[in-house]
DNA sequence: GACGTAATTGGCATATTAGCCAAATAGCCA
DNA sequence: TGGCTATTTGGCTAATATGCCAATTACGTC
């Protein structure tokens, strides 16, 4: 791998690697419905805000979520509304796997 | 976040997570050209092929890839092409961090 | 069967990540 | 200013990921 290539690659996993936590993805779709405001999230998640507060740390320096201090509180919000067009194509993985995994037990007789 | 939608949610983050590493990423711009065998792709990275075949193994167990073993070589090949798709949407994340970052330094006067 | 090559697996050391608590910071209102 | 709420940051521990080496497995050839 050259140089050149690396440090694009390093990045674009940077992004991904933002992405790739179940609680993430939580937070991506519901900011994809509407704005919300830390304590709202914190709420449904159900963990401490300051976990909470540290993922959307992770997702604000990848670039995927702006934030918005309003009074005492701070609103989220999706910056990169096509990352959802993947999940499409995440959900064609996951059902490949699964009908490979029924065709497999099939064939083993169950 | 309920039983279901959390078992979902795991369910995706694992596969964002087979592609958040930039040895990965490489692999999969590469079968995205056409199938290799690990011992050129190992040449290529230039790591250990037990390094490069557990990164393939992460991929397969993710449903990205599949592999067929011809003589004593192992091909792989690239299963759901529609990934290739969202790098396009990382890359506008990507610029839009860069050009927020020239516009910050223009603004702190540099 | 013995040898060589390709690939996978096990094991280990190191590095990174996640989540909680406690402490600090920031804004609102009395 | 003091008290209250919302959020972020620091620090710690536990869990997970990475990459190498060594050992094993699988295949082809002699």
């Amino acid at each position: 791998m050259f140089q050149q290539r690396k440090a694009h690659l390093d990045a674009r996993a940077l992004v991904l690697k933002a992405m790739a936590h179940p609680t993430r993805l939580f937070i991506i779709e519901e900011l994809a419905k509407e704005e919300r405001c830390v304590c709202d999230l914190t709420e449904q998640i159900g963990a401490d805000i300051s976990t909470v507060s540290k993922h959307l740390a992770v997702l604000r320096q990848a670039g995927l979520v702006l934030d918005d201090k309003r009074g005492n509180q701070v609103f989220y919000r999706l910056r990169v509304p096509c990352i959802l067009n993947f999940f499409g194509c995440v959900e064609s993985v996951l059902e490949n796997r699964a009908k490979e995994q029924a065709a497999y037990l099939q064939a083993a007789g169950r």
